[in-house]
DNA sequence: CAGTGGTCTAGACCACGAA
DNA sequence: TCGTGGTCTAGACCACTGT
């Protein structure tokens, strides 16, 4: 149907793929600037930059703002596992930030507490080398995390002792458009989708114990989720 | 940070995002032509375009080529329940078409069966409404789809007879870009990302029974998976 | 400072949709 | 056919990065 659409910025954005992807044009590498890509191409730095915004968009290219478009590095893919109430990847260095704040917005809701109460909020960034993989916020009530607890492992280790046991973990995912703060933070373009994932942990009691807003770049990270099925399968009613 | 960047057309984006969400501009609405928005605000029609860009990538504009710009309206949106082997919403109308065909490509290794064995394809396009809703491939070795069957719930109650029960499903969630093909059927912009969803349902028997490519658009759906914990959760040793 | 990308202009021409 | 959006040009000027 429309599949001559062959406008120029795809063809040259299919050339450059390939120079890429043959590795004509090497990972890390610098492009050539836009002015002489454009030359080269004769065509428009407005048409050229369409082409780069193509790559970019399947994450190829990373444009850096004064300085050039490089050819971005393969990217080590992560998965998160769901329904195990871990964060994204064990073996990943992660920045921690901790912060006291009370509940607003969606977070009285999601954590079943009344607003305005009082919460500790981890902002957790991973790292994988160099480039970031994933970012989080963990909400925790402020009476479970006590003082000293700087990452949500030694919350976690501290509360495993007298309190009541987790009976349920929910976990929503949605894909969107990350916010700025998003895109600087796991270095993606505006326009690289992100998977979201809500996790709300509820202990025996139906105690809201931990929510966790987790970001995931769509470009090298997905999500897995195993049900095991006990024999109890007749008809699923619904 | 870089909080001051209001570009033109991100001033025009928000001028037009107020009337919509004042009812300004009705939804539905077509918009006046970008020539007579490019006049009104004394830009030019690429800036013009660039700030309907912004509000399509948010899903509350919808281009119509050779006709306008029109109020999008209000969208209804579709949970995803995981874990249950059933396919997006029940309540939608679906348009099912089914075709023969040899596995190729990821099939094999995703439904665990010999390259060129004979499957059975299942493509749903679910309505609400006027407006799609979900996209979904579904994949069935072609021995398990008795000729006749010409929907997958139909399929489902014929083989919950004298098959083996099912035992895994298992459901892998990624954010990304739509096709064409998709962004076509879903009515979604190229920048707006799709939740893409796989489902294998395996057997007690180790055999892949189903396999499904589930495409749900970002900006009105989302997936929940809810995972009961049992009383054994001593030391998540991971 | 020089070189880079970011934004914008004021047109032009093409492709599509509806009457 | 005519009005719509889609693409493109050949510049201009600003903002950022590195030396």
């Amino acid at each position: 149907m429309t599949r001559i659409m062959t406008s120029r910025r795809h063809v040259i954005a299919d050339d450059l793929r390939r120079q890429i992807s043959t590795g004509h044009l090497k990972a890390g590498e610098r492009l050539p600037s836009e002015a002489q890509l454009a030359t080269r191409y004769t065509v428009s730095t407005p048409t050229l930059r369409g082409a780069l915004a193509l790559l970019q968009g399947e994450g190829l290219v990373e444009k850096i703002h004064g300085s050039g478009n490089y050819v971005r590095r393969p990217l080590r893919r992560i998965t998160y596992v769901g329904g195990s109430g871990t964060s994204p990847a064990p073996p990943l260095r992660a920045t921690i930030r901790t912060t006291h704040l009370e509940a607003h917005g969606d977070l009285p809701a999601l954590l079943n507490v009344p607003p305005l109460s009082p919460l500790t909020e981890f902002l957790c960034v991973s790292q994988d080398g160099k480039a970031p993989h994933s970012m989080a916020r963990i909400y925790v009530p402020r009476e479970l995390a006590p003082a000293g607890c700087t990452s949500p492992e030694q919350l976690r280790a501290r509360l495993a002792g007298d309190r009541p046991p987790l009976s349920e973990i929910q976990e929503r995912l949605g894909a969107r458009l990350p916010t700025q703060e998003e895109s600087t933070a796991l270095r993606i373009s505006a326009s690289m989708p992100v998977l979201s994932l809500t996790r709300v942990a509820t202990d025996i009691t139906g105690r809201v114990v931990e929510a966790a807003l987790i970001v995931l770049p769509g470009d090298r990270a997905d999500a897995l989720f195993t049900t095991r099925l006990m024999a109890n399968e007749g008809t699923p009613t619904e």
